[in-house]
DNA sequence: CGCGAACTTGAGGCGTGTCAACCCCTGTGG
DNA sequence: CCACAGGGGTTGACACGCCTCAAGTTCGCG
């Protein structure tokens, strides 16, 4: 009994179904069977945004209407605080969510910007809450992400809090790496969409230090490195980076 | 001190009914009418149990079947790493939930350890979707605690990142004076429950520099610091400590 | 072809870590 | 009631990793 209200016709209000989705194994209908997924039909996602290179998909203190699911291209999300302060929160890409954050205080809490042209769902969160809360699997697989960047937020508190910048630099960029071929990309190499300046307000590093780090893993035969190419030659050696460390 | 977890004794077999909770409108049932709380009944905890000073509550790793919420007492969470790294990630006390991370994978990521006697409601996380499924404002109210979640953990990021000692140790105490208070405890005022080093661990620093760092604020007259005792006479003076950062 | 942004590399300073000594509380047992 | 032990906390001296500042290089793009 949802009544498909009528809503003006502009280009990101057509409703995408989520079951002719090549991403539909890895978002939000992940675990839905096929019988399912046919019910939520269109009814999840309003449309589909681009938001191009160093646009901006929502800031921070914004009214939190809809959560965007990463559909194509690469986001990141920045916190700032009130003295100015900025940090990098992470790195977005497909399939994964964008404004869990805001459902608490019903205002995004940091800006999402892409760093290459990108495509998102919108997904009202209404639209959402009332799907989650007739099909099951879909509830399920939504706390299931919440639970995810819960899991992903400490680890990188891990990393902020008790690894030195080899550590943070090698954890991120194999971090980034399985995340890549979980996609299909290749396991060791990769063109980073983001700067050393971004990496370093992710890590709690200097861009100098993310700099230095990587010539020094180039220099140890790690990886080859030029420019935002990045080849990992030896994923092992930069596993041994985080296991031998002290308590 | 070393204690298991296994502890069948502390199961607890009738069900708590949140309607007759103090913490009612601070825990997940917030936000239901008087209606939709009777409706809840003792349906979602299944039970209360006690968790003495250094017991641990649940270790990482083990299967997650429940969500707990703090009644009574004070916790900490520790994640600790393939390599031994340990990181406190959160300090919790009454109202909120303990094992969000878990949904995900099926069992806990972080040791969650009472830091005083302490008692917890037992939410199965099975119950705690059925009724979310049929109860919108539950479901609405579950999703604003993980969002909630999610918003602290990143303000956190945002201390490790990019905060120097006596920036991330202001903000501890104010952050945690605000949640005391909201709890009817003074606004400036507060017996610590954790060691330096577990403050240190969380903000990422040595005991020794939180150490110095409280002397310093003790000396320049913004609080005063009698071991675990803390009395904050200037809150405004750690304030402006905050807003006060280059960019 | 040349400008600017991003990146690299170097030299030196500073904040926090490390190591060690000491102090203060609390609990325990004589 | 006091002596003592032990853990947590404080303080000091020094070391070191990362930051700062600055110069130079590479690359993309008009």
């Amino acid at each position: 009994m949802v009544s498909s209200t009528l809503r003006p016709r502009h280009r990101a209000s057509r409703g995408v179904e989520c079951q002719h989705c090549n991403l539909c194994d890895l978002c939000l209908p992940a675990g839905l069977m096929p019988e399912e997924l046919r019910r939520v039909g269109g009814r999840l996602v309003a449309g589909r945004r681009k938001v191009g290179e160093d646009e901006v998909l929502f800031h921070a203190g914004d009214r939190f209407d809809a959560i965007y699911a990463v559909w194509t291209g690469f986001f990141k999300t920045v916190l700032r605080s009130s003295a100015g302060r900025r940090q990098v929160t992470g790195f977005q890409m497909a399939g994964e969510l964008l404004g869990l954050d805001a459902i608490d205080t019903g205002s995004y809490g940091v800006d999402a910007v892409a760093l290459e042209d990108s495509e998102v769902c919108v997904i009202p969160y209404h639209r959402l809450a009332t799907l989650a809360g007739r099909l099951a699997p879909l509830q399920a697989q939504f706390h299931r992400l919440m639970s995810r960047q819960i899991a992903s937020d400490q680890a990188a508190m891990l990393q902020l809090g008790s690894m030195c910048a080899e550590e943070r630099v090698a954890a991120f960029l194999l971090d980034l790496l399985h995340r890549l071929e979980a996609r299909g990309g290749s396991a060791t190499a990769m063109r980073l969409r983001m700067s050393r300046e971004e990496i370093g307000s992710f890590l709690g590093l200097k861009l100098e230090t993310v700099s230095r780090t990587l010539s020094s893993f180039h220099a140890r035969g790690l990886l080859v490195v030029r420019q935002r190419d990045i080849t990992v030659l030896a994923p092992d050696g930069l596993r041994q980076l985080l296991e031998r460390a002290a308590a």
